[in-house]
DNA sequence: TTCACTGCAAAACGTTTGCATGTAT
DNA sequence: ATACATGCAAACGTTTTGCAGTGAA
């Protein structure tokens, strides 16, 4: 059972109704190149390239419907830009780069003691598992050492 | 030199111009009483209330000069929700309760570990100065248990 | 005097909503 | 048959822009 079928199944059991519209906006978010995450504009383009049109007000709703059942997961990569990925993408952080908008996935095991910390000193429960940092990533810093300009 | 001060002439040495308008969005950016940081709105809101009004379209167009200026930082909250600060400030890590929305100040120190392995492992230069980390603060904890709802 | 800055209003932007229609169950 | 989902268009809130006028240097 692939990704898609696996989601299409699980809406199935909680009684909510298949659609041609979520069926397609479903495939759109599975069907990522690399492992990339999209914005809702971007599925929306995905999803136009179908026969059908879909309506963005629809794509905006699935996604809200496959965040809620926790299907999806929706990523806030700052600068109020949003993206989302399924589930299956498992927990990963994403490294923005300012210069470039260039976004790399890495292990977040690294931020287990992070976590333990903040519960221990503040009773925070951190989520951790989609996060985003900002910064410079290396082909970056090599262009700006190298200009050096402003 | 109060951190009003100190901003105005910062603006003076790069040459920029001291506008009345300008003043009143600094003095608003540091006259902060117990919530450090603010939206563009609430910027807005606090500089009305003094004797001349100030058009939002200033606000904005201030406080962008102020980021590229490098005399404020610019902190995304997650969910499109932007706060300003001066950079008196100092680094902390912002805590921010998904369900009640409360926002808690947190040291960075132990972050350390966690920028140098992303230098190391992937060249990537994490800003950690002003990170926004999402979860659930220590009251909505409890609230949640109790209930048990949803 | 000059040109950066401001105010105003309009536009842009991504997202949400109300309502009539359509359709999966 | 009956909810529920969709399309459409209009509304939304925030941010940006063009332009003419103002004022700091």
């Amino acid at each position: 059972m692939n990704d898609v079928e696996q989601i299409i199944e699980s809406l199935r059991r909680k009684q909510l109704r298949i659609t041609p519209q979520r069926e397609l906006i479903v495939r759109a978010l599975t069907d990522v190149d690399d492992d990339e995450h999209q914005t809702a504009e971007e599925i929306h383009a995905r999803v136009q390239a179908s026969t059908s049109a879909v309506n963005i007000a629809t794509i905006y709703r699935t996604l809200d419907m496959l965040v809620e059942e926790g299907l999806v997961t929706r990523v806030d990569l700052g600068g109020g830009k949003e993206v989302f990925a399924t589930v299956q993408h498992g927990m990963h952080m994403h490294l923005v780069c300012r210069q470039c908008g260039h976004v790399l996935d890495a292990d977040t095991q690294v931020l287990q003691d992070v976590r333990q910390y903040l519960v221990a000193e503040h009773g925070f429960s951190a989520d951790l598992e989609h996060i985003s940092l900002f910064g410079m990533c290396e082909a970056c810093k090599q262009l700006t050492s190298s200009h050096e300009e402003l």
